[in-house]
DNA sequence: AACTATTTATAAGA
DNA sequence: TTCTTATAAATAGTT
């Protein structure tokens, strides 16, 4: 979306980096809150930004101790691991 | 967006929770890898589906543990959590 | 799983 | 960083 098509690979400037980075926390963030609104379901994502700041939403009035645990009672044959979605 | 707005509540019937979180989920992975590689940035997002199953995408290969370890080392001040972004 | 009308996210610019 | 706006992308309802 935008101005014009942005190819997916490692922006060049740290400015550049910077600022997208700023734009799409914000959208990624709203999105992982809409969905485990929605399908009232467990979500937790975490960010750290070109800056190390790291920025923690976690669903459901949980915290991130609860929905890693909850991970770690999974049956592994349940779990999915996405690295090429 | 779709063909109506939607109001950012639960959905009442289970079957509409899972199509759309079906849905959701492919695009919310998919801006986690982008911002990932466009920014050069560690994250991660875990979510579960209405039926428990866990589904996990970590970033710039790493493991979870990794980008735990990483905020388990960040300084609290900079720690930045996201309830109502 | 696919389609497509519509809404939403965002790249570039200011 | 914040706002605007043109455009790309996500997705709600449907099949």
């Amino acid at each position: 979306m935008g101005r014009r098509k942005l190819k997916i690979l490692r922006l060049e400037s740290i400015k550049a980096r910077q600022a997208t980075y700023s734009k799409r926390k914000t959208g990624i963030v709203k999105k992982a809150k809409e969905i485990s609104i929605l399908c009232d379901v467990d979500v937790a994502l975490l960010l750290f930004s070109p800056t190390d700041k790291p920025t923690l939403f976690v669903g459901r009035e949980k915290g991130l101790s609860d929905v890693l645990e909850r991970l770690s009672k999974s049956p592994y044959e349940e779990r999915e691991e996405r690295f090429d979605p």
